[in-house]
DNA sequence: TAGACGTGGCG
DNA sequence: TCGCCAAGTCT
């Protein structure tokens, strides 16, 4: 099974802008972060962007987490740019700016979790380690446990699960990871795999087991029209699009309900998204005078 | 551990 | 059209 995958992402790997062979550490541990949740797509003009403003972790440290979180954009989700933020300045200050390369020492940088902790170890620094992502989990249940998809996330089970897979010679389990990544992300997709194109075909324990569908619990479908992720969105694109600090009306004009309103606007100020200045005006915090 | 947390494109 | 989906983390 390595040899097959390996063979084939050597062929059909993207080239992808932080797959350069001379992306720095700090290059991929951004793209990580940015890539969490988010279309490889959507991060690429915005990962170049920041590569080119700050191409190391004091650089990121320097400035300010408005400033950060306008330079985020629409990749969403943007207390990961504060989190990015602050772990560039643990790196700088801590780290001598150099991104570790002990899982560990990743794990205890903020917004860094099992998976992208591994992703750095593994695609920076060239290690052996299980990195398990949402594509990586929909694989093994396939491939390896013939199901149709992967129950929920157990991630003790699914890093065993992986590790089991992964070939001694480090080297070639550093690119076993990223293989069973692109190979997720691209031929066994959640909706309408694209088996035939796939090289662990004559393997896979789904397509023996007659490609049974999937019987687990389903995921909760997750909303989004009329909630607080919806509203706080809202708020927080006004300030991304105005120079400096805003008028409460502005940001009432964005919501009718007012209780939902006031209860985001309060959460982004509790988060540490947004700042009110002394005098009552709204901003991106680090920003107003 | 279930639920919160943005955004926009696609079938 | 609209539900589903996209390289998770935190509490």
């Amino acid at each position: 099974m390595d040899a097959l995958l390996i063979d084939w992402y050597s062929h059909n790997k993207r080239d992808l802008p932080w797959r350069q062979p001379a992306t720095s550490a700090w290059g991929v541990l951004v793209s990580e972060i940015m890539l969490q949740q988010t279309p490889v797509a959507r991060v690429a003009p915005i990962w170049l962007e920041w590569m080119d403003r700050w191409p190391v972790p004091s650089k990121l440290a320097a400035v300010s987490q408005g400033e950060v979180v306008r330079a985020w954009g629409k990749l969403g989700y943007p207390r990961r740019a504060l989190r990015l933020h602050e772990a560039a300045g643990v790196i700088a200050k801590d780290h001598n700016d150099i991104v570790p390369s002990d899982v560990d020492t990743l794990l205890a940088l903020p917004g860094i979790g099992a998976y992208t902790a591994r992703a750095v170890a593994v695609f920076a620094y060239g290690q052996r380690a299980p990195v398990v992502d949402t594509n990586v989990r929909r694989v093994v249940a396939r491939a390896v446990h013939g199901a149709g998809d992967a129950g929920p996330a157990s991630n003790t089970r699914d890093m065993a699960d992986v590790e089991k897979l992964l070939p001694v010679d480090v080297a070639d389990a550093a690119t076993m990871s990223i293989a069973l990544m692109e190979l997720g992300a691209l031929i066994c997709t959640a909706k309408n795999p694209r088996c035939v194109d796939c090289p662990l075909l004559t393997d896979c324990a789904w397509q023996k087991a007659g490609r049974p569908e999937y019987a687990g619990p389903l995921k909760p479908v997750q909303r989004f029209a009329g909630t607080d992720r919806q509203v706080r969105g809202l708020l927080l694109d006004v300030l991304r699009d105005t120079d400096g600090p805003v008028e409460r009306a502005r940001l009432d004009a964005v919501w009718a309900d007012s209780a939902q309103r006031d209860r985001c606007l309060d959460s982004l100020l509790v988060d540490g998204l947004m700042e009110q200045t002394p005098q009552g005006l709204f901003a991106l915090p680090g920003e107003h005078s």
